[in-house]
DNA sequence: TCATGTTATTGCTGATACTGCAAAGATCAG
DNA sequence: CTGATCTTTGCAGTATCAGCAATAACATGA
C-alpha cells in the first residue's frame, strides 16, 4: 500500500512535490525565506503558484520538506528490534548508530538546524513536526512496553527525552562547526544522561567537551 | 527595571495588548480561529486592526498571550531557590507546589490545551513559545550548577525533561477532563519517572492511574 | 500651567498569501 | 478509443501584513 503500484501519477505527484521543496529550499538559503515570495518558488520549480498551495500551506512547510525523512527508518528498526533494554537504551543505540552509518542525513538535519537559526519563522512549522514524531514514538514505547499511551505519562516523556536528546546534540555539534566524529559520543552522552535521571557521573563534569575555540563566547544559543 | 515606575503609557500598552488578546480568545472560544478576523479582533477590543498588528505578529500569537504567564513565578522560583538537589528534583518540588497552591492557573493552561486542540493553527507558535521559556529554564539550569550552556548537552536537557514533565501532565490532565487532585501526583510522578531515568519502579505499573471511563478509546491522544 | 519631546494609535496603500470555483490538461481503466 | 478520475491552472475575492505619515496621548522640565 506504500510503493506498491505507483503509476505516472503518483511518480510526477511526488515529483512535483519534491521540485517545489528543493525550489524553496535553494531560494531560502540564497536570500531569506522572507525574501522569497510563493511566485519566485512557482517559477523555480516550473509550477503554478497555484500549485504550490496545493502541496503546501505555506512557504515554511514547503521548505521543511525538503528536510531529511530518515526518522521513520529510526522508528521502524525501534519497532522491530526485540530487547529487554528500557526503551530509552534502545533508542540510544540506535540513534548512535544511525549517527556512525548515515553521517550525511544527520549533516543535513543540523543544516536544517541552522537554515532554522537563520529564517526563525521556520522554527514553529519545525516543531509541529517534530511533536508528530514525539507523539508516533509515544505509541511505539507504549506498544513495545505493554504501557497505555493515553493514560499513561511515561511512554510520551520516553519519547520527549529521546527526542531532546538527539536534538540537543545535533544543536551543539551544528553551533561547533559539524567537527567531524563528535556527533555519535553527543548523542551518547546525552541518552546516558537521561537514562542516569540527569545525575553527572561524578568523573565527568563535561565529558564530551568540545574544542573551546569552536564556541567563544556563547551569546545566545539555540538548542531543542 | 519590572513593575518599578510604571507610567501611564506602560499601563496602557499592557490593557490594550491584554484587551486585544481577551477578545482574541473570546472570539476564538466562540467561533473557531480560523472564523475569526482580524478586524472583528480590533472591533471586540475597541483598537485598530493596525494596532493588533503592532503587537502581534499574527492572530495565534494574539490567542496565545491571554495563555497563563505564571511559569516566570517558578522560573524565578527555581532561581532563587538554594537546594543541594538535583536541578529536576528542585523543578518537580516547585510544580508540584504550584499545583497544589495555585491550581487555577494549572487550569488555565490545561484550557489552552483543549483550545489547541480545537485550532490546530495555534499549535506551532504555542510550540515555539514553549522552546523560548526551555531556552530560559536552559540557561538557569547552567548557571545554577556551573555548567556550559552552549558547549554541554547538561542543560538543555534537564530543561526539556522538565518541560516534558509538565506539559504531558498536563495533556493527559486535561484528557481525563480534569479530575480534582490529581493534577499534583501525575507532575510528581513525571519528575520522579525522569530522575529515575525512566525506568518505572517495580511496584508500579501505572502509579497515578486515572479512572478508566474518562478515557474509554484512545483514538489520538496530544503529548507534549 | 504650559511647552516641547517622545511614543502610541490610526488610516492609507501596496504587496503578498490563501481559498473556492470552474475550465483545461493528464492519466487511468476497460 | 472512450469515458472516468485526478491534477494543474487561471481567475476572483478575501485576508494578512508592513511602511509611511498624520494625529493623539503621554512625559518631562520649567
Amino acid at each position: 500500500m506504500d510503493d506498491e503500484h505507483l503509476g505516472l501519477r503518483e511518480l510526477k505527484k511526488r515529483q512535483t512535490r519534491d521540485s517545489i521543496s528543493a525550489a524553496a529550499l535553494k531560494l531560502t538559503e540564497e536570500k531569506g525565506l522572507s525574501e522569497v515570495t510563493i511566485e519566485e518558488i512557482a517559477r523555480e520549480a516550473f509550477v503554478s503558484p497555484r500549485t504550490i498551495s496545493n502541496y503546501f500551506a505555506s512557504k515554511e512547510e514547503a521548505v521543511l520538506a525538503a528536510g531529511p525523512v530518515a526518522t521513520e527508518q529510526v522508528l521502524q528498526d525501534f519497532s522491530t528490534s526485540n530487547s529487554d533494554d528500557p526503551p530509552l537504551e534502545v533508542l540510544g543505540r540506535l540513534m548512535s548508530n544511525y549517527a556512525r552509518d548515515y553521517p550525511e542525513c544527520l549533516r543535513k538535519a543540523a543544516r536544517m538546524v541552522e537554515l532554522e537559526e537563520a529564517n526563525p519563522s521556520l522554527r514553529p512549522f519545525r516543531l509541529a513536526r517534530e511533536v508528530e514524531l514525539v507523539i508516533d514514538l509515544g505509541r511505539r514505547v507504549a506498544q513495545r512496553t505493554g504501557t497505555d499511551f493515553a493514560a499513561d505519562v511515561y511512554p510520551s516523556l520516553v519519547a520527549s527525552a529521546a527526542s531532546a536528546a538527539l536534538l540537543t546534540s545535533l544543536s551543539l555539534w551544528a553551533q561547533a562547526g559539524f567537527p567531524e566524529g563528535r556527533l555519535q559520543p553527543l548523542i551518547e552522552e546525552s541518552f546516558s544522561l537521561a537514562s542516569a535521571g540527569y545525575r553527572r557521573r561524578a568523573a565527568s563534569p563535561i565529558s564530551v567537551q568540545l574544542e573551546s575555540s569552536a564556541t567563544p563566547q556563547s551569546p545566545d544559543a539555540q538548542p531543542v
